[in-house]
DNA sequence: TAATTACGGAACTAATAGTTTCGATACTGC
DNA sequence: GCAGTATCGAAACTATTAGTTCCGTAATTA
């Protein structure tokens, strides 16, 4: 294990970090995705241009560890059957994505997929911990005796998680009626699977 | 009705039209979404960029309508179930998605979503297209006594589109597992609308 | 013929991502 | 304490690119 050798010079500074977290979200939330420019956030946070690139290679992936860093895990929801799991999943991703304006969404995701090492990053972080909370759902449900096998958990990721992204991004749906969809949807697939 | 009345002065060239459309499409596939100028469209259609400013306001605008250009319009299918319907829908859709890179749809999307007059265009033109394509499949299956009452619209265009979109878009999954998705959907949602 | 609009081409403007340099500051190691 | 190094805010700088303007020329209507 590498300890955490403080380096020779001065240390960074972490209210630095913070300062252009915060800055990044803040102006994302007031101009939108396509407005916001880096002498704004350096400006914002007080801070000079440098100590941003110092952090971070380019914009995108400020604007990427700015909105990533509030989104904490969910674990594995263990209500006591499919149906339930599944709706809880559902729930939670949909309250995740309804947090940031659909123009914000969108130029992140334009960002992930136009950037090789984003793209990596982007996977491990929010795709892996989906597909993970998922498989242990379903894995749940295999012991409860529901399911008889494990279905594929990319299939049921799409089915599930899906139609709230797509409400949301594409539709510009009502958020009043995320519940609504979440529960047909958590009824649809976990119908389908235990039929 | 307005007549096309020829305005006064030079015609615009369609072929220019066609030249500015051909190369975005090319750039747009060979360099990807980022890194297309509209100097290199200009350059690549042998075109000066006040012909392509002539007729788009951005380059966003330019962009879609090259993208859109050769998406054409699918009648409702009329399958005999509600089940092979929705399928069809769900395939066609797929098929569309599939045909250009996740990049460049990101691009479109992101620039969709932050643009007011674009993201007008844009629900007018495939989400109205695909809403009444649904809309229609099920006033259909009410018909054959498959449906009590349809339901809304809206929903089933989440729980069919959304899956397919997730998978294509974000999870970057296997084009050829696309109908196995399509099948799973088509039959997960017919089930809970029948129910 | 006169007016008008389009054409390719090239020069131009403005915004902005990213780099570099500055003098000052805060650390580590000797 | 002192040398070395990496940080800090600030500002100047470079390079790219979206969008504009102007040129001389060509195509169309009235």
């Amino acid at each position: 294990m590498p300890k955490p050798k403080q380096a020779a010079g001065r240390p960074r500074d972490s209210q630095v970090d913070h300062a252009i977290a915060s800055a990044t979200r803040e102006l994302l939330a007031e101009r939108g995705y396509a407005k916001l420019t880096v002498d704004a956030v350096a400006a914002r946070a007080g801070v000079g241009k440098a100590a941003i690139y110092r952090r971070f290679d380019t914009k995108q992936e400020m604007i990427f560890a700015a909105s990533v860093h509030d989104m904490e895990e969910a674990p594995p929801p263990d209500a006591g059957s499919l149906r339930h799991d599944l709706e809880a999943v559902c729930a939670t991703i949909g309250a995740q994505l309804a947090q940031a304006p659909p123009d914000v969404l969108h130029g992140l995701l334009a960002d992930v997929h136009g950037d090789t090492a984003l793209g990596a990053k982007f996977t491990a972080t929010f795709i892996q911990r989906e597909r993970f909370v998922i498989e242990t759902v379903l894995a749940r449900a295999v012991e409860r005796g529901e399911l008889a096998a494990a279905p594929d958990a990319a299939i049921v990721h799409a089915m599930l998680t899906g139609p709230v992204f797509f409400w949301l991004l594409i539709l510009t749906g009502d958020h009043a009626r995320l519940p609504e969809l979440t529960a047909q949807v958590a009824d649809s697939v976990s119908a389908s699977l235990t039929a």
